[in-house]
DNA sequence: CTGTGAATTGGGAGCGCTCCCATTTGTGAA
DNA sequence: TTCACAAATGGGAGCGCTCCCAATTCACAG
């Protein structure tokens, strides 16, 4: 394992080394016999041209970077993302990328993280979680004029590009299907209000409600903060405005607030019926099964780097916005088998 | 934000290349009236030194990787891998490193994961998580002859450098405590038989029992597989045994168990106490609250950087085994407290 | 056989840094 | 003041690749 170099196997193919050069980045212009004997070398040395080599000629390094702001605190305890993780991991490894992880913990970290992030050669591109509002990190990425994609939406989205799913759109769904189910008063558990998701899932609540014909009884809107202990507490304070429905914002906030239900004595879906929004897989072990918003979690991580991919090699304008879509997965919770 | 170089900068602040090379990798041999200035013309200019560059002339990338083997199923469902990425994450903020991360997902991700990952230049060092009895990850990897951290102890311990937690004595904690409260027909769900932590976790049950002079019933004994679900099936089996305490291999088996007890009726801790193994936060909002084994999560993650670090720098002979304690936090689920 | 243009090939320059070594500068004892 | 030695400095070579351009080879029509 001898670290070999384009030379080297140039000597040894009897060729020069740009031929080797093309033949191993698949340019035209080799002729067939040279191709397949210097391909046959490369294979029998186990040859690996050397990356930083190549950044440093080619001013391009075949990396991209996801950073998770701060305010990310629920990436620790939420499914949702080790599951987008895996999909964004799985985009750079079709495409033969490298993908480096920037988790910001603290301010340090934060100025830490930019500077190298930032770093002349380093990335090809950064992918960013969409953070809390007023959390600086994207808008300072901006400046590093680096190809950037949110993944999804950002508060100020300008000028970026970002990837994001039919938030509104699906929660109107989610809840439409409690109207539809004929529930009277159908409350919610939000995420922050800070979040963009918070805020939109929100929104898609209240235009449900209001294209039936309904008003918003605000007692029966609360915040949550995507965790269990949220939904549980959340739920708590909910009660008492008699609910006969609930739409959370995420299945783990869902998790919460039926355990909330089911220790007031209360019956799902009979007593008040549930909607998460995920459909992370603990919500498939649950009693009863939650009905949910089916979110392309691996597809999402997939687009988000293919579009972070074109930025990078076509240019980064015009800013480059996509809007997945979502189903609505009906299962126990929601009452829909007795109804 | 015009990319500078080191000569840019070097012209500016009126001095030579090599001096500013000095004073940007903090060598001594630099004037301070030199050093003060060259600092002063980098920071006003923003000059980042160029890293394919640095990594070409220097042979070193400062940038580890994280290898996650496909066997490790788990990775998205048990939040102690979030977190232990989290501690990875940290440690090499701490020391200026960067994380790359490897999810092997399929079988041609596998070679082509090992094929980047052991490409000349690219990383300083690999940290890879164990896997299951029979994946061919850790052997391959050590053929790269990279400097390597396995997370968690490997099946073939020969000549590799790991970091584990002592699950052998934190099992025996546990299931000591239960043997002192006084529960006669302890059990156990064990993580799968193929996993080092799965049968480190058992050997530490048997042991407990045995060295108080029990004998090993294996009908109490049953295999889960680290889910919510697993739990909750592996418990179905135990019920008819009539355990009246059980150590669940992580707190996510222990939540399935319960879940399980709770259907059939049965009390926490009065009829069936349980202790869990983690300490992951989920479990901090379980009723009844659960009692568990603590590991260093956080961390865990930060030494491992900094053992393979120490490898990078100082060689990796003779290979580096450490062993991390645990704490055994008692709350209501083992009903310490009505005994 | 010759000429022409296209396909293929080889080599030089250069990417921005580190590291070594030769040179210059500085310091204090004689 | 002079000398010896240490500290500080500068410049060349080289890391392994890409990219450009010039040179060579090839294929085929005339």
């Amino acid at each position: 394992m001898a670290d070999l170099t384009l030379e080297d196997i140039a000597k040894q193919a009897g060729v020069s080394r740009s031929t080797v050069s093309r033949v191993v980045n698949n340019h035209p212009n080799v002729s067939e016999k040279n191709r397949k004997h210097v391909l046959e070398v490369i294979k029998t040395t186990g040859y690996q041209p050397n990356i930083a080599a190549r950044t440093l000629a080619s001013q391009r390094s075949w990396m991209i970077g996801l950073v998770v702001p701060r305010s990310i605190s629920s990436f620790f305890t939420d499914p949702y993302f080790p599951h987008l993780t895996q999909g964004i991991a799985n985009g750079c490894n079709q495409h033969d990328y490298t993908l480096g992880l920037f988790l910001v913990d603290t301010k340090e970290d934060e100025d830490n993280i930019i500077r190298r992030v930032s770093r002349s050669g380093l990335l090809d591109g950064i992918l960013v979680q969409a953070g809390h509002h007023g959390d600086q990190v994207i808008d300072r990425l901006v400046q590093s004029n680096l190809p950037l994609v949110v993944v999804g939406r950002p508060f100020q989205p300008k000028k970026v590009s970002y990837i994001d799913i039919d938030n509104v759109n699906a929660a109107y769904n989610a809840v439409s299907h409690l109207i539809r189910l004929g529930y009277q008063r159908i409350g919610t558990i939000t995420g922050p209000k800070e979040s963009s998701v918070g805020v939109d899932r929100l929104e898609g609540y209240r235009k449900a409600l209001i294209d039936r014909g309904r008003t918003v009884d605000e007692t029966l809107v609360t915040e949550g903060d995507f965790t269990e202990a949220g939904g549980y507490y959340a739920m708590q304070r909910l009660l008492s405005a008699k609910p006969d429905a609930i739409f959370a914002a995420s299945d783990i906030i869902a998790v919460g607030a039926m355990r909330t239900t089911l220790e007031a004595g209360l019956h799902i879906p009979d007593d008040i019926a549930f909607v998460g929004f995920d459909d992370v897989p603990l919500a498939n072990h649950r009693e009863p099964l939650l009905t949910t918003i089916r979110q392309p979690f691996h597809q999402f991580g997939v687009s988000a780097v293919e579009i972070l991919i074109d930025l990078i090699e076509n240019g980064t304008e015009p800013p480059r916005r996509v809007i997945m879509g979502t189903e609505l997965i009906i299962r126990e919770s929601c009452g829909a088998a007795h109804r």
